[in-house]
DNA sequence: GCGACAG
DNA sequence: ATCTTGTCGC
């Protein structure tokens, strides 16, 4: 994996770049349609040795099928900062996805999007970055305010930052703790909560975040043994 | 000023 | 994110 030639590496650069890319960011557009081809991505490091390793798995978004999947290898590109998230995490993703052979419908990130002290958490910069549609769907909170949703599967509360709605805390599992589902790029945010429903027949987290987790960290042990 | 803080 | 086995329960 290589990381962009002109990819920042100091705090300050990031957020000039943040600023520069959160008006690109697009909060409208539809939920995907039947058959439709559902990327997930995820992220695992072993900062010891200074190796990521990212995974890109395509599921049909009505099956839920493996369609495709393939990963990437290579050093950490920025550090753990929380808001910049996306500065370590993308360019390993990036190659991830050039590794499938067709393109994504939706690409459902582990994190935020819209839901970000600036606006622009990982599924937005993501989007932006790839002109792909994007969501986020974290397993936290964050810095963000919520009230408990119903404990049936489906309901939901919003999500709010300095009096605004960011995103949703869903329950994708009766009486299990919530999802956080935002907007990444190129989606509205009902049907991000509408497509993180429809991956999530079985478990809290989506099928697509799911097969994700387990190949980057299958990826992460093969590169480091 | 101090702490909290997606993964 | 990561350190980490078995075990209780549906």
């Amino acid at each position: 994996m290589s990381v962009p030639a002109d990819w920042p590496t100091d705090e300050s650069t990031a957020l000039a770049e943040q600023q520069r890319l959160r008006p690109l960011v697009s909060a409208t557009g539809p939920a995907p349609a039947a058959g439709a081809l559902v990327a997930g991505v995820d992220v695992a490091y072993d900062d010891e040795r200074d190796v990521v390793a990212a995974a890109a798995v395509l599921l049909d978004y009505t099956t839920l099928e493996v369609v495709e999947q393939a990963t990437a290898v290579g050093p950490v590109a920025f550090p753990y900062l929380p808001g910049l998230l996306a500065f370590r995490e993308i360019p390993a993703v990036l190659e991830a996805l050039d590794g499938l052979t067709v393109e994504p419908d939706l690409v459902v990130c582990d994190g935020y999007g819209l839901a970000h002290p600036r606006r622009l958490g990982l599924a937005s910069h993501l989007g932006v970055r790839t002109g792909l549609r994007t969501i986020g769907v974290a397993k936290n909170p964050f810095t963000f305010t919520y009230g408990l949703p119903g404990a049936e599967r489906g309901s939901w509360t919003p999500l709010v930052d300095a009096g605004e709605e960011v995103g949703r805390a869903v329950r994708t599992r009766q009486g299990v703790k919530p999802v956080f589902v935002s907007v990444g790029h190129r989606i509205g945010l009902d049907e991000a909560v509408a497509a993180t429903l429809a991956l999530t027949p079985s478990f809290r987290l989506p099928e697509t975040t799911r097969r994700a987790d387990t190949l980057c960290r299958q990826a992460l042990a093969a590169a480091v043994r």
